[in-house]
DNA sequence: CAATAGTTGATTGTTGACAATCTAACGACG
DNA sequence: CGTCGTTAGATTGTCAACAATCAACTATTG
């Protein structure tokens, strides 16, 4: 949630985050949930994670709620704390929201595509088809996200990347999610091949018209696996 | 940032939220720091506050955790926590932010607009300028954020939603530090006249160019106080 | 048998004390 | 005179115990 490096791509210095427990507890806990080890709806109770981190409640307590303000996990007072479980209303709103910011982002930093963004893009695109062939589930999901988030690190919109970051953990459990259920491969890497295209291109209606396609694409791959598992799901009656 | 009653606008039942100590330490400090008790920049230490509000530090830092990620505060580990400063380019990324969500807000919300929401739209707006009429600040720039809260609440979106509640706290920011720098009153309700009349129109094209315009208006005045108070500060030092 | 009141176990909310870390002031030294 | 190590104060980070609240279960009652 913290990359808000303005317009550098190559790893300068990057002032560096003292670690803090609650900070190491919060990485740890999102990959729990992104790898399905806490997989969605699933209970989080305070206790038992403080004793399976080997940390107090205080600061494990703070990663939680940073989790929530994330939108990963759901807190009723006095109750309880459960990770959010998938609904196909939220893959459209992330999908629509992801086309709004995008387009927006493409238009801040059309202007800032110098060299160095053209072959870090194509950089990006290389590891991600790379993950993609070599069957790594996993790195192509991250791969797919530093793609795209490379348009917002481009735009110099520190708010901008900050709604990005906030839609990103949502859109990767999804991911997870749907990669957990049957690995997907192919088709994803043709769309990117237009994206990419466009994105290097001239023509800024193009790409925002690429923009809109390829979410369609995306938001269609993701809900219709939702809406499968859902089916599934009722029909299996487990929970 | 939690009224996520979807489309519905007369407060109905809502579910009741049980206020956590935490909550109301939230809404207690925002309110400080709107009000400009705490001053863009002043320093924020738990210990103090703690006493301040007669709790322990448990709640008051998860409060403080909240208001960093929405905007309002930042901590940098074990040195302190500091009310945000002011500056030019924050103000363009919030009004640049704002056409960009507004707009696709209207888009989403445009099919809705119901007789319901025509009339609690003109509710608002005389609320808006009743307040301005009356010279109340604070209930006039209160009613301005309602105003432009309607479409996003009637967009059904939640996630946009959420993103509008994390830009209010600082739009309100920069606004309340405007008012009390000097009272600003006149050429706000001609600019929201043609607002509300496109908004109420049948022309979304002509509604998302004077998103365009509204905002620009904004921004410009914005911007000029805050160049205007920066340039005195640095004459005065006062800091 | 249905509905309600009471009870119990579990979970989060809150607290005050203690530890780790940072910033700035101070003084020794080249 | 400038630089670097030291120290002291302040501030946040962490912890373990205690209190408030809730959900589910049980028993009681009509």
């Amino acid at each position: 949630m913290r990359s808000l490096a303005p317009a550098s791509f190559g790893h300068s210095i990057e002032r560096l985050n003292k670690s803090t427990l609650r900070d190491h507890i919060v990485e740890r806990l999102r990959a729990a949930i992104l790898s399905g080890e806490l997989p969605p709806g699933a209970p989080v109770v305070e206790t038992v994670l403080a004793a399976r981190f080997a940390v107090s409640r205080g600061p494990l307590r703070e990663a939680l709620r940073q989790l929530v303000d994330e939108g990963l996990l759901v807190t009723v007072p006095y109750t309880g704390t459960h990770v959010i479980s998938l609904s196909v209303e939220d893959v459209r709103e992330i999908y629509s929201m992801r086309v709004t910011l995008e387009r927006f982002a493409f238009e801040q930093a059309w202007q800032r595509r110098d060299a160095a963004f053209r072959e870090e893009m194509l950089r990006r695109h290389r590891h991600l088809t790379a993950a993609i062939d070599a069957g790594d589930d996993r790195a192509s999901i991250l791969a797919e996200l530093d793609l795209h988030g490379l348009v917002y690190e481009a735009s110099g919109h520190r708010l901008l990347q900050r709604a990005w970051s906030s839609l990103r953990g949502r859109l990767q459990l999804y991911w997870a999610a749907h990669h957990r259920a049957h690995a997907i491969r192919g088709p994803r890497r043709d769309s990117h091949d237009s994206y990419i295209a466009a994105a290097l291109g001239g023509d800024l209606p193009a790409m925002l018209a690429e923009i809109g396609e390829h979410m369609r694409r995306g938001a269609e791959q993701t809900e219709g696996f939702l809406r499968a598992q859902l089916m599934d799901r009722e029909n299996g009656q487990e929970a």
